[in-house]
DNA sequence: GTGAAAGCGCTAACAC
DNA sequence: GTGTTAGCGCTTTCAC
C-alpha cells in the first residue's frame, strides 16, 4: 500500500508541499532544477496523490459519469453498444487521470430523475456523458441539467437542445446506403422501419427517402414495412415485402436485428442473397459479421463519440456553461456479402 | 448543485455534526426522536454526504474495482461476458452506496502489473474483483496482492490459490452436458477443445471425459478436435469429425462460437440438426439463441458471481486477510433446439 | 519562484 | 446519548 504523502515528498526534496503540488499539477513557476528534485523524490517514494484529498480540496472529483439505458431491460443484444461507449470514454479518461463511473439506468422507471440526481450529488462527477436514447428524453436531460453538472449528449443527429452534443449523421449515412444500393442497379429498394419511439429510427427512414430522391427513384409506401426492432419482426416484414407482385430486389432494415430476420426469411423462401436479394442493416452489431451471408451495414463511431464527449468534459474549465454547439462524427458504410448487383 | 454540508444539517436540527454523522451512517446510540429530527433536516436540505470528504476521513473509498480482460483486444464477442460481470457488480454496489470502477486491462501488455498498481494507488478502491482469465494469472494476482488491497477472484473451478474465490463448476457442468447427450441415446459424442492457454477450456474437456465415464461410454482421441475458440475453427473441426467413417452423432464444443461453427458446417454439408446431429456449446452468448437452430449450451452465473464477490468485499471489515476459502455457484444447462435424440 | 496557513467536509477518538 | 477536538492529504489564497 502506498503510504507516501505530499509531506514525505516535500521533506525528501527539501521543499514545501506547495512546490510539490505545483510539480504534480504541472503548474508554471517552478525552477527546472527544483522540478527535477521533486520528481526524483516522487519516483523514489512511489508517491501518488490521494484522490479523495485532492477532490475534497479542489472541488473536482476527477470522475466522469457515463449514463446509458439499462441493457438488462432489453436483454444482452445491446451489449456491444454499451461496450463501445465505455471503450471510448475509458480512452479519454486514461489520458487524463480520470476514472470512469458507469451508470446504466432504466428510463421506464418513474424515479430515474431522482436516481440520477442522487448519483450526481453523491459521486459528484465532473461531467456526465449521456448516451442515446436517453439523450433525447427531456425528463432525463432536465434532471441532470438541474444539478448544474456539465453534460454532453450523444445523439443521432436529429434536432437537439442547446446543450453541447456529439452527433453522428444517421440520416445522411442512410441516404448514402440507399444511393449505394441504387448504384448497384436496384430500382425497387424496400425499407423496414423500427419502433417509432426512438428518434434515431425515424431519421434513418428519412435518410432512406433522401437517398431514393437523390437517386431519382420513386418512393412508394408499398415498399415500407413496419417492424419493431426485433429480428422476428424483420422476418415478418420481409415475408410480406417479398410476396408483392413486384417484389423489391433490395431490403434496407433500420437495424441489424431486423436485417438478420430478413436473411432468415430469405433462407426459408429459398431466395439467394445477394444473388436475388440484397440486404442491408444498421448498427454493425457483432451478429452482422457472424451470420451467413455477412451483413452490409452502417457503423456508428460510438467509441469515438464517447471519447470526444469525455474529452470535452475533462477539458471543460468550469461549470459547463461554455459547452455549446455540436460536433458531428460521420457513420461509415460497411460493405459485406449481403449486398450485390441487382438481378436482371 | 447540492451545497448543504453536515454543518448545515446539524445547525438546522439543533444537534452536533457528530450526531448527524451517526444518523447518516446508521450507527447505534441515537435517540429515536433525535434521529427523526436529523432525518427531517436532511430531507429538507436535500443533504448528501460528500464522498471525497468521507473517503478522506474514513480511509475508505466506497469504490469497488472490477478488473477484466480488455475485450477490445478480442473484438466485441466477449461484450456479453463483460456486461454480465458489470451487472452483478453494479447490483451489489447499488445496495450498499458503493460505486463501481471498471478497469479493462490487457494481460499481454508487459506493464499490466504497474498499471494495476497505479489504479489501486490512485483510486484506492476498497476491493478488487478480478475476472477470469486474469484471475488465473500469477503476474496479475501478485501485483494486486502486493498492494494489500482485498481481492476476490472469479474462477472457473480449477484449483486456485489461497485467496478467496467465487467459482463456478465448469468441469461438473460439462460432465452433466455429456451425460445429457448420452441420455438422449448418443454413443459417439465428440468434443472440440479450445485454445489451451485458458484453464477454463481444459476443465471443460476434463468434464467431457468425466461425463463419458459416468455414462459408460468409451473415450476416443478420434472424437477430439482442437479448435482455437473461433467459430471458424469450430467449422473446420466439425468438417473433420463428420468425415470420419464412424461419424459422431453429437458434437460438444468448448464454447458457443465454435458450436456456431459446427452448425454452419452442418448446414453446408446438408446435415440436419438435431435430426442427424446434436450440437452443444458453452457460455450462452447471445448468438446462441439467435442462430437457427438455437444452441443448447451452458450458462455460467457470471452476474451472480460478480455480485457475490462484490458483496464479500463490501462487507469485508478490514484488509482482506479474512477473505478466504471459496464459494461455488453452479452453472446451468440451457436446453434449446440443437440437441435431440440420437438418430437410429 | 517559493512557502505558510487556512480550509475542503467528513470520521474517529475521547470526553461528558 | 451526545458533543468536542483533531486530523485525513490535498489545494488555495496570499505573503514574501
Amino acid at each position: 500500500m502506498s503510504k507516501a504523502t505530499i509531506d514525505d515528498v516535500a521533506k525528501l526534496a527539501g521543499v514545501s508541499i506547495k512546490t510539490v503540488s505545483r510539480v504534480v499539477n504541472r503548474e508554471q513557476n517552478v525552477r527546472e532544477s527544483t522540478r527535477e528534485k521533486v520528481q526524483q523524490a516522487i519516483t523514489h517514494l512511489n508517491y501518488r496523490p490521494n484522490i479523495s484529498a485532492r477532490n475534497l480540496a479542489s472541488l473536482r472529483s476527477h470522475l466522469i459519469g457515463l449514463v446509458y439505458d439499462d441493457p438488462s431491460a432489453y436483454e444482452i443484444p445491446s451489449a456491444g453498444y454499451v461496450i463501445r461507449l465505455q471503450q471510448g470514454a475509458l480512452r479519454a479518461c486514461a489520458t487524463a487521470d480520470y476514472e470512469l463511473l458507469i451508470h446504466p439506468c432504466n428510463y421506464r422507471n418513474r424515479h430515474v430523475g431522482a436516481e440520477l440526481k442522487a448519483l450526481i450529488e453523491q459521486a459528484r462527477p465532473d461531467g456526465i456523458v449521456l448516451a442515446a436514447p436517453l439523450s433525447n428524453m427531456p425528463k432525463i436531460v432536465n434532471a441532470i441539467s438541474a444539478t448544474n453538472t456539465p453534460l454532453v449528449r450523444l445523439s443521432t443527429g436529429e434536432k437537439t437542445g442547446k446543450k453541447y452534443t456529439v452527433e453522428t449523421n444517421d440520416r445522411e449515412s442512410c441516404a448514402e446506403m440507399t444511393r449505394y444500393l441504387a448504384s448497384l442497379g436496384h430500382e425497387r429498394i424496400a425499407f423496414i422501419t423500427g419502433h417509432p419511439s426512438h428518434k434515431a429510427i425515424k431519421s434513418r427512414f428519412l435518410g432512406y427517402q433522401d437517398g431514393l430522391r437523390q437517386s431519382d427513384l420513386p418512393f412508394s409506401e408499398d415498399f415500407v414495412a413496419a417492424g419493431d426492432n426485433s429480428s422476428g419482426s424483420g422476418e415478418d416484414c420481409a415475408i410480406k415485402l417479398l410476396a408483392l407482385e413486384q417484389a423489391p430486389t433490395a431490403i434496407f432494415a433500420a437495424n441489424d436485428d431486423m436485417a438478420a430476420g430478413v436473411v432468415r426469411a430469405a433462407d426459408k423462401l429459398n431466395i439467394d442473397i445477394p444473388g436475388q436479394l440484397s440486404v442491408a442493416g444498421f448498427d454493425n452489431i457483432s451478429l452482422a459479421q457472424q451470420i451467413y451471408p455477412s451483413l452490409t451495414t452502417i457503423h456508428q463511431p460510438l467509441a469515438a463519440m464517447a471519447e470526444r464527449a469525455s474529452m470535452a468534459l475533462i477539458n471543460n474549465p468550469g461549470n459547463g456553461a461554455t459547452l455549446q454547439g455540436k460536433d458531428v462524427m460521420p457513420a461509415k458504410l460497411v460493405i459485406r456479402e449481403s449486398t450485390g448487383p441487382a438481378p436482371r
